[in-house]
DNA sequence: GATGAATGAGGGTTCATTCAT
DNA sequence: AATGAATGAACCCTCATTCAT
């Protein structure tokens, strides 16, 4: 279970938890630029400006680590949920500016996306954790909104979830695309959106 | 018979040729199940049941294994381009037909595109090697479908490289959530074709 | 340029130099017995009484390890070096005193030398640091040396230079019996010494 | 009875003496320039223009090719010591032509001198069968030689098992200086061994 | 005899982890 | 808690040798 840390209260209580996330976002960069097996714990000491020793302080192991910027993706994605929920009513809009913030999403937290999508791909536990507590949640909070909006006629009847694997299919494809430095992702992302908006609510028919 | 000085196909050609198959093969499949790194040149020598050595007469190393296995997926997915060009006229089943051809293209390449992906995502070499000879010449050629199809009037007039942007991303994305083990990906894909296809040609406004 | 190290201060300084002499001298002890190349860094490990790994947290590699014995070589001859200048007065006497300090620096660092000559004879890279950082400056201490006897009218005017090599060569090609294991060489030094004082100012010419 | 020793060479022996010689001298060059350990057998294959498997109708193995160059240089030093015998009966003029040939043997046998030399510095059997086959065999000849001259009143009386250990020590040494690259050795022999001759049989004392 | 692909033992080196200070 | 030296298992790769063709 990925911990949803609690606020801390003592003044040690902060400091570790500060110390912990000095250290995750040393060890995600690192992982981000050179992957989570060519990155070595002396990298993470140096980077996190730590000695070897006290990495382990803070975690078990190096895998640990990446379950810790799991974790740490978890509260971003959280957090993004709940500005989600105060989006506005109109559904284009809606749409719309829900891509925008997952353009922010994606330009905090890229560093850890990256380290744990190529980790994912190729650990079959991780996988399952990351599935579980990260991708299923977000689906159901997505397929939530739409059922609602659907409920309010704003969009016409079709199977949700579907809809709702389409729609994060594209995010993470245009992730994707966004890490190949393809520059029409990297720089028009705004375009990208309206593109988006038009064709997933008018569609590409010209018949209309 | 004379020995042709460059036969198309010599019998040591295509000898060498099964080999770097047989190894590229077993490779693909470990670094799918377990990542490049986990991966011990070792299991890759029983797997493909040579000896460790052989594998080195094959390939200048075990990144040169990642590169072959990219190269052949470059292969494949050439082979596919050609028959995407004798695909229906009509412009929803081209959609639909391709989104299926996809789903065999994964099946076929999975381990490829799981071993090629993850390293894609934190080797900055192999990404802008994959971006220049995989992504953008798929790019290329839907992005001259597309416009040949606008020019037919199939579809509206749309900026057609985004266009082709979204449908990158959407297969990609969806390949993600193949591997996560997402039930209605796995599963429902032809289903999940026919809701695409509507949507991208009728989008989802109830108004109509 | 070898290392002339300074003396440690720290207690932490003394330690680690005092490990790398640990090191080079299992090193130096094997590489005289089986060569350079047959020993193997878990053979200087176990010798030395530390971890493989341990060795490379004093030396690059195993190479860097016999650039270090040189290093240390260099030092013996620097201290020999000094000895030499306080040394009798009259010439005879000071080459047969030379000579039986020679022995006792090649019994000091036979290991030394053997493992360095060796490789030198076969590595043009450190054949050149050798020859610049070991062997001009020893032809330039002894040149001075002979220079000032000559002016002193202790020695009949030959090519100061040219004597230079001839002791040096002499000297070095004594050591090479001696590790080949002649007896004369191994258990003689003295009587060849004195032979070698003879012959060296009265030549063997019966004339006189 | 005597031994036909040397019967009549068939076409068929010559070639493979032929080939021998040829694997022999690609190796000598090769062990000269990067030394017994860093040459591959692939290397010497290459250079000597044969394949890997023919090495071995040739020679047990690897090590059995330092043999050989031993051999060999056995049998050069043996033709040599035909041309001391018949050398000029002045001593100095012997001296100083023994010197000069000496040159002509390291040009004519530097690689395979320096080949076996390496190995010998730390490869005991070598060693042994080096001096045993190759040192001894010249100590005695020069040995009976000097002492003949000793005999004619030449020289003075001197130990001459000593006095060859010298000479020998200085040639040795000089060809060590040689391959080190001095400059005095590399390009002034001739005047060098004037001087030797001259210290040899005169003295450095200015006394007379 | 000649070839060169296949072999697999072995070696240098790395690096996550531990633990005494 | 913090440190960083020590550890040794594990890995990638080389290369001498073999053997089927």
């Amino acid at each position: 279970m990925l911990d949803h840390e609690k606020p801390p209260h003592s003044r040690r209580e902060r400091r570790v938890a500060a110390r912990r996330i000095q250290i995750l976002e040393a060890a995600a960069r690192l992982f981000a630029e050179k992957g989570f097996h060519r990155t070595t714990t002396r990298d993470i000491a140096e980077t996190a400006d730590v000695s070897e020793g006290t990495l382990y302080n803070y975690f078990e192991n190096k895998e640990d680590m990446l379950l810790g910027i799991m974790a740490r993706l978890g509260e971003s994605q959280h957090l993004n949920a709940s500005l989600i929920r105060s989006l506005p009513q109109d559904a284009r809009e809606f749409l719309f500016t829900t891509l925008r913030m997952r353009k922010d999403f994606v330009d905090q937290n890229g560093n850890m996306l990256q380290s744990v999508f190529s980790e994912i791909l190729v650990d079959p536990d991780l996988r399952r954790q990351y599935y579980q507590e990260l991708v299923l949640p977000n689906f159901e909070l997505l397929e939530a909104h739409l059922q609602a909006r659907r409920d309010l006629g704003q969009i016409r009847d079709v199977e949700i979830p579907m809809a709702v694997r389409i729609l994060v299919a594209l995010t993470t494809g245009l992730f994707f695309l966004d890490v190949l430095g393809d520059p029409l992702v990297n720089d028009r992302w705004d375009e990208l959106a309206q593109l988006i908006t038009g064709i997933f609510f008018d569609g590409v028919d010209p018949g209309a």
